[in-house]
Order: structure tokens, then C-alpha cells, then sequence
RNA sequence: GCGGAUGUGGCGGAAUUGGUAGACGCGCCAGACUUAGGAUCUGGUGCCGCAAGGCGUGGGGGUUCGAGUCCCUUCAUCCGCACCA
């Protein structure tokens, strides 16, 4: 009979059941364990035998702690919402749930096959209403929220309106959109809509228009990190970015806490190096360039360096009333009036010999024309801005208050006889006298803008981490999709960088990620004012700089940075160097190969900060710029906010309701809202999504329900807090369930979700943590990452243009064609010919070149999949070897992190173990031979052994040398005969984490009741192992040639003294002098000779 | 380009702190038992060499009595991010 491991599973898989043998309790004296395994999407497809490998590894460890004594969580649920489901919707009409039920029955069936000690009553389905109920509430904690910065946490919104209604936003620090400022009367003048709209800004689920990845095959659209190489990571479509209205979760808000959980977490360098190089924190500074368009004209006037007091006044209103102005400013400059810009033409370009300027800003005006050195206005009536309001009457007379003289000309009489009104300003200016001082509160330099001369523009801000180089900065570039391009072209280059824009605008992500090289641009025409030379820099654009990132403008540093360096080196434009490596001269960039990147040397041609290292010239620089009040020190991020939106069916439905076009939340006593049916899963023929086909689809008020649904990481992201207390109707889980459960100890899965799945949840965690809910921070304690088992396919060789197959070692003589065979077919590399014949009809009378009989396939490892054959079906190996084998084979592959292609063949190997194992327990006939005998040392000393290694084994998660201890145990037993129970019974404890099955029954027979699952694990006795002798390895100059066998408490004189007597040593010795002898006591002895 | 990881027999892989390189398993070779073997058991198996011995952890260099392990350098493969300023 032997080990007949299909009949002892079967048993004990029911014992499991029946006796909830590995329920875990919300309420426990023992200490908490839990241990989580990535719960999977159920695909059609059903488990290949990559799958268990980390639900075997968690299995092991969560069995090793009831071992121990400890409580343990170890769940099981399904991540059911995905898009294949809906794709086979979409083709069958087969509602996706029917689908997903009959993927989870099979995967159920599959996973209960394996053994593993899940506690199945706390499964979890996330397509579940009972589970999306809390998906939904948490969405509208989340909508209900805002991020205060100067508490570092989230709040509720009604904090937040409170404040509004007393101060306005002026002393909010929040992470949200750019807001206007507003008073706390204009807050309470807003009308509800607006009010919402402002609020909008704030939430940490909000809605607004984005810069989406729109998948036009998918239909939907996708997070950043389930796009790869602009393609959609399931299916491969192509993906192109589109402007729309989406649900998004301001994610960015804990940019910096996620960044910092990762300290404390014992995850491995690769995943925190993914999420840190994902959330991409960079400091560096916020540097304002004044915009000029300068064109044309000679000499841009120097304004004389340093010295407060002869900076150039452009300011004439302060930090606070120019933010307010800034955007009307842009605006009546981009429409000016037929008048005005008649008039304009004839007054720019001191063509009156007075330098006037264009709509600027003074006090809390816009004026149509200033003098400012004559602090004249000049303004034309009788058109209505549609930022002024106030009468002209009143205007004047505040702008005289302040010391302006104020001269108006009708429309009229500029169309009419505009030389003439031209004539009359020249006169007006050349007879006042020259105001020098204009008062000093207008231009307080607080925070004040620096205007440039020339055309003013406004300004600029760009984000480096290098201010250091700020010297350096030879040229700026805005990126094509830049909103100032249009602004500041001249009417020269118009043309041209319009053509330009238009071309980068259209290339395909995919196409600008390729041809990276390629180095493209046209310069705009205007010049930025570099803040601390005073130097006009040529701006241009070119599709290098991205928009998304930082402003989507930068300071170009030709000599320190190689992008800047390749456009410069293309266009021809300055290099200067500002950076010097320590103790090297500067050299001529021009003759430079490459620029000078490293954030190490000295500054040179650097103003100020000459001789200071690179580190201490960042500061300085930063200091200066916020000093001058045009700069300041900025962190910033690559973290996008989480887009939130899916135009899919198969979602959750958002807990949310359109009144007056804004979006509310359903009240909480609502949830859940279930998805509704539908006739038809596609969008409608009006683009929406499918869920506005759903009949009734509104409030009972008649509001209309959202159309969108969530995306997948929605449903997965706390799905491991539900596990603490599923069955909770009225809450998301206790607080008694989360301050016992607290976190997850240890999580198991594999390193693909490092920047979806690991990133959502984790803010979802902290989200929660912040509202009292959850009592840690971090949800996942300690994460291993199983390494992904691929495929080993096995290839034959056709010989071109026939139907005869050459076999591997003799391939290379013929023109052949490899073609991918059923790894079922092929046994240890050697094809079944007949089985071959028969698997397809064209194959039926195929010829064969064999080598020694046999026809030998080749190989190729590679991903498991379907059309590579090479899927192993772990149902089939479970058959044929039972469960424990496959839980054993699994983990003797090799390392659990690693990646490790699965070969089939080495699975009888570990099969033997088990068959040698149990007849240690068992003769022929299956009658126990175990005996009371008292074991001897050597044999108590290979048990100890082995605990010693085993449970040291399992406490790093090297499961693999643990299996190979097993082996050597087993092996040292048999052949000492050992049948002793003191031996015996504390082996097949130890074994039970791994092979469960058989442990169980051998524990049984042995005479025990109630299962094996919660007996102490055994522990090591280090008196066994003590060992009176040791063999030395002796070694001459490090090369070991004999073993000698000593006392362990041997002197080293001694040891030395016999090491020289030794036999076998006279050989090495001979002829030559002893120069040193090493003694490492219990280690080795290493003799020393010339 | 940046970051992470990995290179050890025919194969999967051991070697926890610098101390016997190749544990354990597969495969292969030989033998035993068998009508038979794709069952079971026993022995062998890094490479070269009849042997003594020599050579061996991707390559080169170094530290050390001693290096797969530490340092420098270089190559290759895999993974992640990528014109991120």
C-alpha cells in the first residue's frame, strides 16, 4: 500500500473543515499573527502552479505560529472586479458577476486542493455589496475631506468652511489646486454652487478636468501605473492622453508620509526604491524670470547688479494685489481693444522718447498706459473691461491720490486723428518734470515682482534642484503645451513655433519616448531676465521639457546639465561654466565632450557664491532668492493624483448624485449603492459610460446618479481591514477588531503591485489612520515579494519545408524552424514520438532524426503561458504526487524572492522524500513500526539538528534549505533504522507547516487526537548537539589537503603540535619552513610554509 | 541615463559572522533485484589528468595566513523608472 497521500488529504482537508480548525478569534488571550496573502483576481483561467507559491510560503509561516502559540489571521478573498469579466460581457452578454462566481467556485475548488489553513468565513469578495458598501463610505470620508498642511493630516470639510466663513482661505495651508484668494465676505457671497466649486479644490476625492490616459480601445480610461510604455498593461492597447472630467484622489497630499512610512517598514530595497523613485521627491528652488519681448531693440538696459536700492521699479503694487491682478493682467494684454492697440503701436518703443508701459498694474488697478518715470497714466474710455467696474471718475481719483497724473482720450479720438492724440501725450511728458521718487510703499520689495524692461510679460516660474547653476543659465525652455508660448512669440517667430507646438502636441507619447534623442525646439522670440545677472535669456521651446512636471519651464544649464547641453550644442547657444570639479582649472565648454553633471565642485563665474561648494552654494542661493523675494526653496514631487474614474460597468458605482451639476454624496444610510443591470455593457452610443443605460439610474428626488465607476485598486485598497471583521453590517470594522488586529505582520505577494496596489493602499491607510479609524499607520508590517515561477517550454526542430523533426543535439545541420510543443507531451526532455503524432492531425505522419533512439526537445524559459504550452496545471501534479509533495516541490525550488523557472521533473525527488519518510513510520503493510526505545545520541543529535535548522530556516523564509534539512534528516534516519517515537513524533511536528496532510496522519496513527495544527513546535536542545571531537580541515597556504580529528577543547600549542606530527602533513611540510600556524578553534587550521 | 537585483557543476540551487566551495534534489554513469522498468535499492558523479597533482564561484586587480563572501575595476543578464529640470 505505502503512502497513499490521496486518501489521507482528502481526510484531513475535511477534519479542517469540520472542526474550523483554523478559525481565527476576534477576541483572544494569545498573541496576534496575522498573515496576508495578495488576494487574486479569479481569471478563467484558473491556477498554474506559479500562483500558490506565495499562498504555500504564507501557509508555512502561518501554521509555524499556531505552532507557536499564536492567534492567527490568514485570510482568503477575491479581487473581483476586472476588466476581462466585463470583456467577456461585452461579447456573450454573460453578466460579469456569473462570471466571476464560476472563476471563484474554480478557484476555490483549486486552492482548497492545496491545504491551505485559511479561515474561509472571513473571505471577502470585493464585487460583494455588503464589501463595496464600505469601499463607497470610504470614498465619501474621503469627498468629505480636505488635507490641512500645518497639522499634516486630514480634516473634515466643515473644518474647513468654518474657516472660510471667519478669515476666507487666507490662512489656510491646504494641499489643493491653485485657489484665488478670498476674503471670508466673498466666500459668503458665493453662491452655493460656487461655494461647492471653491470646495471642490480642496477635497481629497474631487472632480475636475485632468490630463487623463484615454485607452480608446479599452474605453475607459487608466491610472498612471497601469500604463506602460504607452501601452495599457492589461491588453496592450495604445493609450493617448485627453483632457476630461474625473473623479481624482488628491494622493498627493501624503506624498511626503508616504515617502517617510517607508523607513519603517521591512520591505526589501526593491519595493521602497519603486515607491520612493515613483513618488519622485526632488528639492531644489522656485526661481521667477521676468518675460520680456525684447525683440528687436539694440541693448536690453543692465540694471545695475546687487544693491537694493538701484533695482529697476517696476513694482507698483505689492506681492498679494499682483497675484489677484495677475491673470486680468494676461488677459487684457491677449485682448486688447482696437483703439488701444492702435495707440500702442505708436507709443512702444520710446517712440516718444518716453518709456511707457501697457496695462499695468498700480495699486489695485490696471492702467492702459503708464509713464512711470513721469508717473503720467494714460487711459482710453468708452469701452467696458470686463474686470472694471468701477467708474472712471473714482479711478482717477485714487491714481492721483497715489501721485499719478491721469490723462483720458476717447475711443473716438483715437480712431479719428491718432497722431494728434499721440502729439498731445509727447507734449504732456516732455513738459512734466521727471518724478525720481515714487513713494516707497508702492514698490515695498517684500515680495514684489521684478518686471523686466522691454515689453513687460509678466513672469515665470521654474523649478530646479540645481539653483547653484543659476549663473549658468544661458537659455530657458517652456514646453510646447506651455500656456505663455502664445503670449510672449513675436509676430516674426509666430509662424514658426505655432507649427512647432502643433507637431509636438500631436506626437504619440509613444513617439516622443522613443525618439528621445532627436533634439528638437524654435525660440519664441522673447528673452527671460535671469534674476541674478540681470541677463536676458533667449526663451524657447522645445518638447524635452515636459508639462507635467514641476512648472513645465526650466533654466537651461548647458554646462552642468546633458539635456541643456545637447540642445545648446544643437542651436548653437552659450555654454558657461559655473561649476568647477575641486582642484581642476576651468576650461572652454566649447571644447567639452559632454556637460559636467555631478553636484560636486566649486562655483565659479558665480557672483556671490564663487568658491562655495555645490551643496553650499544651493542654500546661499536659495537664501538670495527668497532674500530678493523672487525665489524661495521647493520640494517637489513626481506623484500624479490618482485618476478615480473608469467608464466601465464592472465597477464600483460612485455613492454619488448630480444636482445643478455639481456633485454631492449620498448620505451614508444609502449605501450600498448596487450596481444596477444593464442591457448592454458598452458605453452608449453618446460616449457615456454603461452605467447610463442603467434604467432609473437617479435619486428618488430624480437626481441623476454618477455614471462612472471605480477603478480596480479602489475595491483592493483596505480590503485587509475588512478581513479584521467581515461580517460588520454597521461598520466598515470594529475598533475593537482593528486595535486587535492592528496591521498586517507579514504580506506575501509579488513585487508587480509595488506602484499600484502597495502605493493606493497605503494612503487609503493613512487616510483612515487620520480619521481616528485605523490605530497604525503603515498597513503592512513586513512584505515579501515570492519571485514569479516561469515557463519551461519545450521546443522541436522542423526541418524547412517538411514535416520531418530533428532532434536538438543534431538541429544545427538543418535549416530549421523551432516550434513550441505541449510540455505534456515531453518527459525529462524526450518527446513522446506517438503521443506527438496524435496531438495534431498535420503531425500524424511526421518523420523523425533521433540521437540515440530518442528525439531530445530543447528549451526555453520563459513566461507561463497558454500559447507557449508550457502550463503547469497544479490539479494534475496533485494527482499524480498529492498536495504535500506539490506544497514541498514548490518551495524546494529555490529561494521564494527569486524568479526560478519550474521544471517538472525534479518533483519525483521530493516525492521519494515522502515515500522515505513514511516508511520510517510505516513497514509494507502500513502497520506502524514505531517503537519506545530510547534513542541513541547520534540519533537525538540528527533530530536537533534538524529543529535547530528547520525553524531558523522558516524564521528567514528560506523554505527551500528548510525542505533539503527535511531530506537530510530522513536520509540520516533511515540509515541509522531509526523507528524511535521520541525521534518520530517531534519530526512530523516540525514537518506539519510544510507537509500538513501527511503530519497530520502520521500524528493520528502515533495515537494523538484533535489534530496536529496547534501542538508546540518542537525546540532544540543544544546539549545534543555538543560534540566531543572536531575534524579539522588542515590547510596548507589556504589549501585544504587532510582532515584531522581532535578533541574540541584542544589547546591551540597542542593543536599545532599534532597538526605538525600528523602523517599526512610530512608531505606538505617536507623540504620547507613552517612559517606561521593558524588555529581557529572548531573551525580550521591553516599551516603557513615557504 | 538613474535606481534595484543577479552571475557558483549538464540543470534547480547550498555555503547565517572572511574559515572544508558545490549541501539537498534533478539528470547522468555503474551495479543489485526483476519477465520487464519510466518501480525500488546500492555506489559514483565540478573540470583536466592513468596518477601524483593542477584548475575552479562572469573577467581583471587588491586586502588577508585564508575571499563565492570584503575593497577597486570591468563585463553580462533581469527588473523598475525614465528627456523628472
Amino acid at each position: 500500500m505505502g503512502y497513499e497521500f490521496g486518501k489521507i488529504e482528502k481526510k484531513w482537508q475535511k477534519f479542517w473543515k469540520e472542526n474550523k480548525t483554523f478559525k481565527a478569534y476576534n477576541k483572544s488571550e494569545k498573541p496576534k499573527y496575522y498573515v496576508l496573502d495578495m488576494f487574486p483576481y479569479p481569471s478563467g483561467a484558473g491556477l498554474h502552479v506559479g500562483h500558490p507559491l506565495g499562498y504555500i510560503a504564507s501557509d508555512i509561516y502561518a501554521r509555524y505560529k499556531r505552532h507557536q502559540g499564536f492567534n492567527v489571521l490568514h485570510p482568503m478573498g477575491y479581487d473581483a472586479y476586472g476588466l476581462p469579466a466585463e470583456q467577456y460581457a461585452i461579447q456573450t452578454g454573460t453578466h460579469p458577476e456569473v462570471t466571476t462566481n464560476k472563476n471563484i467556485e474554480k478557484y476555490r475548488h483549486q486552492l482548497d486542493r492545496i491545504g491551505f489553513s485559511y479561515d474561509w468565513d472571513r473571505e471577502v469578495r470585493t464585487c460583494d455589496p455588503k464589501y463595496y458598501k464600505w469601499t463607497q463610505w470610504t470614498f465619501i470620508q474621503l469627498f468629505k475631506s480636505w488635507y490641512n498642511k500645518d497639522i499634516d493630516r486630514a480634516e473634515p470639510i466643515e473644518q474647513l468652511i468654518k474657516e472660510f466663513e471667519k478669515n476666507g482661505n487666507l490662512y489656510i495651508h491646504a494641499a489643493c489646486d491653485e485657489v484665488e484668494s478670498f476674503s471670508a465676505q466673498e466666500w459668503k457671497a458665493k453662491t452655493e454652487k460656487e461655494q461647492q466649486e471653491t470646495l471642490m479644490h480642496y477635497r481629497l476625492a474631487y472632480l475636475a478636468d485632468t490630463v487623463v490616459n484615454w485607452c480608446p480601445a479599452l474605453g475607459t480610461v487608466l491610472a498612471n501605473d497601469e500604463v506602460k510604455d504607452g501601452f495599457s498593461e492589461r491588453g496592450g492597447h495604445p493609450v493617448e492622453k485627453k483632457l476630461m472630467k474625473q473623479w481624482s484622489l488628491r494622493i498627493t497630499a501624503y506624498a511626503q508620509r508616504l515617502l517617510d512610512g517607508l523607513d519603517k517598514v521591512d520591505w526589501t530595497d526593491n519595493v521602497k526604491e519603486i515607491q520612493r523613485n515613483w513618488i519622485g521627491r526632488s528639492e531644489g528652488a522656485m526661481v521667477s524670470f521676468g518675460l520680456s519681448r525684447y525683440g528687436e531693440v539694440e541693448t536690453p538696459p543692465q540694471p545695475s547688479p546687487g544693491g537694493r536700492e538701484q533695482e529697476p521699479r517696476y513694482y507698483n503694487t505689492d506681492a498679494r494685489t499682483w497675484k489677484a491682478l495677475k491673470e486680468n493682467v494676461k488677459d487684457l494684454r491677449k485682448n486688447p481693444t482696437d483703439a488701444e492697440k492702435l495707440l500702442w503701436e505708436k507709443l512702444r518703443r520710446n517712440q516718444t522718447g518716453h518709456y511707457i508701459r501697457r496695462q499695468h498694474a498700480i495699486g489695485s488697478y490696471i492702467v492702459d498706459f503708464v509713464c512711470l518715470k513721469k508717473k503720467t497714466i494714460i487711459e482710453i474710455d468708452g469701452k467696458i473691461h470686463k474686470y472694471q467696474k468701477k467708474e472712471d471718475k473714482e479711478r482717477t481719483a485714487v491714481l492721483q491720490e497715489k501721485g499719478f497724473t491721469v490723462i483720458r482720450f476717447s475711443n473716438q479720438e483715437v480712431f479719428e486723428d491718432i497722431d494728434k492724440v499721440v502729439e498731445k501725450i509727447k507734449s504732456f511728458l516732455d513738459n512734466k518734470i521727471d518724478e525720481e521718487e515714487i513713494s516707497s510703499e508702492e514698490h515695498s520689495t517684500e515680495s514684489g515682482k521684478v518686471l523686466p524692461p522691454g515689453e513687460d510679460l509678466g513672469g515665470v516660474n521654474v523649478f530646479t534642484t540645481r539653483p547653484d547653476t543659476l549663473f549658468g543659465a544661458t537659455f530657458m525652455v517652456l514646453a510646447p503645451e506651455h500656456e505663455l508660448i502664445e503670449k510672449i512669440t513675436t509676430p516674426d517667430r509666430k509662424e514658426e513655433v505655432e507649427k512647432y507646438v502643433t507637431w509636438a502636441k500631436n506626437r504619440s507619447e509613444r513617439e516622443r519616448m522613443t525618439e528621445v534623442k532627436t533634439v528638437t525646439g524654435v525660440f519664441t522670440g522673447a528673452y527671460a531676465v535671469n534674476p541674478l545677472t540681470g541677463k536676458e535669456i533667449p526663451v524657447w521651446t522645445a518638447d524635452y521639457v515636459l508639462s507635467g512636471y514641476g512648472t513645465g519651464a526650466i533654466m537651461a544649464v548647458p554646462a552642468h546639465d546633458s539635456r541643456d547641453f545637447a540642445f545648446a550644442r544643437h542651436f548653437n547657444l552659450p555654454i558657461i561654466q559655473v561649476v568647477v570639479r575641486e582642484g581642476e582649472e576651468p576650461t572652454d565648454p566649447a571644447t567639452w565632450e559632454e556637460s559636467y553633471d555631478s553636484k560636486e565642485g566649486i562655483m565659479i563665474n558665480s557672483g556671490f557664491i564663487n568658491g562655495m561648494t555645490v551643496s553650499e552654494a544651493i542654500w546661499a542661493t536659495i537664501d538670495k532668492l527668497e532674500e530678493m523675494g523672487i525665489g524661495y526653496g521647493k520640494v517637489n514631487y513626481r506623484l500624479r493624483d490618482a485618476i478615480f474614474s473608469r467608464q466601465r460597468y464592472w465597477g464600483e458605482p460612485f455613492p454619488i448624485y448630480y444636482k445643478n451639476g455639481m456633485p454631492y454624496p449620498l448620505d451614508e444610510s444609502e449605501l450600498p449603492l448596487e450596481l444596477p443591470p444593464v442591457d448592454n455593457y458598452l458605453p452608449t452610443e453618446k460616449g457615456e459610460p454603461p452605467l447610463a443605460r442603467a434604467k432609473n439610474w437617479k435619486t428618488k428626488e430624480g437626481y441623476p446618479y454618477e455614471t462612472n465607476t471605480m477603478p480596480g485598486f479602489a475595491g483592493s485598497s483596505g480590503y485587509y481591514l475588512r478581513y479584521m471583521d467581515p461580517w460588520n453590517d454597521n461598520e466598515y470594522f470594529s475598533k475593537e477588531a482593528n486595535e486587535y488586529w492592528r496591521d498586517v505582520d507579514l504580506y506575501l505577494g509579488g513585487d508587480e503591485h509595488a506602484t499600484g496596489h502597495l502605493i493606493y493602499s497605503r494612503f487609503w491607510n493613512k487616510f483612515l489612520f487620520d480619521l481616528g479609524l485605523v490605530c497604525e499607520d503603515e498597513p503592512y508590517k513586513k512584505l515579501i515579494n515570492q519571485g514569479k515561477i516561469q515557463g519551461r517550454s519545450s521546443i522541436v526542430y522542423r526541418i524547412q519545408g517538411t514535416n520531418k523533426f530533428v532532434s536538438y543535439g543534431l538541429r544545427k545541420q538543418y535549416q530549421t524552424q523551432a516550434l513550441h510543443v505541449d510540455i505534456n507531451l515531453v518527459d525529462n526532455d524526450v518527446l513522446d514520438i506517438e503521443a506527438f503524432k496524435k496531438w495534431r492531425p498535420e503531425f500524424h505522419d511526421a518523420e523523425f532524426i533521433l540521437e540515440d533512439g530518442k528525439y531530445i526537445c530543447g528549451y526555453e524559459v520563459e513566461k507561463m503561458s497558454k500559447s507557449k504550452l508550457n502550463v503547469q496545471n497544479p490539479d494534475d501534479l496533485i494527482d499524480k504526487y498529492g498536495a504535500d509533495t506539490l506544497r514541498l516541490y514548490e518551495m524546494f525550488l529555490g529561494p521564494l524572492e527569486q524568479d526560478k523557472p519550474w521544471d517538472t521533473k525534479g518533483i519525483e525527488g521530493v516525492f521519494r522524500f515522502l515515500k522515505k519518510l513514511w516508511r520510517l513510520y510505516f513497514d509494507e503493510n502500513d502497520n506502524l513500526i514505531v517503537t519506545d526505545e530510547k534513542p541513541t545520541e547520534q540519533e537525538l543529535k540528527v533530530l536537533h539538528k534538524t529543529i535547530k535548522k528547520v525553524r531558523s530556516d522558516i524564521e528567514r523564509f528560506s523554505f527551500n534549505t528548510g525542505v533539503s534539512a527535511f531530506m537530510i534528516c530522513t536520509n540520516e534516519l533511515t540509515d541509522l533504522k531509526c523507528h524511535k517515537r521520541e525521534i518520530l513524533e517531534p519530526l512530523a511536528v516540525l514537518l506539519a507547516p510544510y507537509a500538513s496532510h501527511i503530519a497530520e496522519e502520521i500524528w493520528e496513527t502515533l495515537g494523538h487526537e484533535g489534530g496536529i495544527s496547534y501542538v508546540p513546535y518542537p525546540e532544540y536542545n543544544e546539549k545534543y548537539l555538543k560534540e566531543d571531537t572536531f575534524a579539522y580541515p588542515v590547510s596548507f597556504n589556504g589549501k585544504m589537503r587532510f582532515k584531522l580529528e581532535l578533541p574540541v577543547d584542544m589547546q591551540k600549542e597542542e593543536i599545532e603540535k599534532k597538526v605538525i606530527e600528523a602523517r599526512e602533513a610530512q608531505k606538505w611540510i617536507e623540504g620547507k619552513t613552517i612559517r606561521k600556524i593558524i588555529v581557529v578553534p572548531k573551525r580550521i587550521i591553516n599551516v603557513v610554509v615557504s
